[in-house]
DNA sequence: CGGCAATTCTACAAGCTGTAGTATTACAGC
DNA sequence: GCTGTAATACTACAGCTTGTAGAATTGCCG
């Protein structure tokens, strides 16, 4: 399920307000100049179409909201490069991902943590 | 620069044999009933229009070669997924992995050594 | 019933991919 | 020099996705 430019824009959208309208879809897109109502009514139509999202009825308008979870999206995402791209295994992306020059010391430090505390949280369970 | 379906063929077949020519990839294709050539032909040139590929002439033929490294489309590939879903926090994208139980104790020991090698590096240089 | 506001339908261009037929080119050998 | 052959180059077309929007439809309100 990835996610293009508009309608990853959309999602975000939703992800960080659970419901809206189209005209409210068309206003909070600040594009310039502002898409016809129509355009946006087809793009929310065809997320529909593909599961991303769902609508309900009040007052003759359609309130839309996500249904694929910001996380679950991501994840599917994340998901997807290491199986397609990594071979199934994390580690390589995670390897890539450091030789990048994309993480500077602060990030390193998170990621640290990240995943002593996840090995924390496996062994305990284990 | 992302690779699709039989692009992402053509370039993983490349990576691994430095040189091809057009029948050489046809046949590595092992596509069933086999692509045409010239099917093979217009793949690699458009690969080459993209920059993702190179070719020397010899004997009257093309012989092909990757341009872009695997590391680096890998690279590439990480970074644009950090950008543009993780708003270019690493740290994130490494939160969804382990969130996603894709890891395996395995994996979480060979990421962990990945991080401090990498911490270690980091700390030698500055 | 008329109008308004919403949705739905239909349309179309652009871009990417997959696929392949046909045209062109250039060298090898007579 | 001509011709056959093997290579590439050109052209074509379908299918899918996205972006965009005009036009048609629907349904309630007064």
């Amino acid at each position: 399920m990835k996610l293009a430019g508009r309608q990853l824009a959309v999602m975000r959208l939703l992800w960080r307000r659970r419901e809206a309208t189209v005209a409210e879809v068309q206003q909070a897109l600040e594009t310039d100049p502002p898409l016809a109502y129509s355009t946006v009514a087809t793009v929310l139509s065809r997320m529909e179409r593909k599961g991303l999202i769902t609508h309900r009825v009040e007052d003759r308008q359609y309130y839309y909201r996500a249904v694929v979870s910001e996380v679950g999206a991501n994840q599917s995402v994340v998901g997807d490069l290491v199986d397609r791209v990594f071979g199934g295994s994390p580690a390589e992306l995670v390897n890539q991902l450091l030789a990048s020059d994309q993480v500077d010391a602060d990030e390193l430090e998170r990621i640290k943590q990240l995943v002593n505390e996840h090995a924390k949280r496996t062994k305990r369970k284990s």
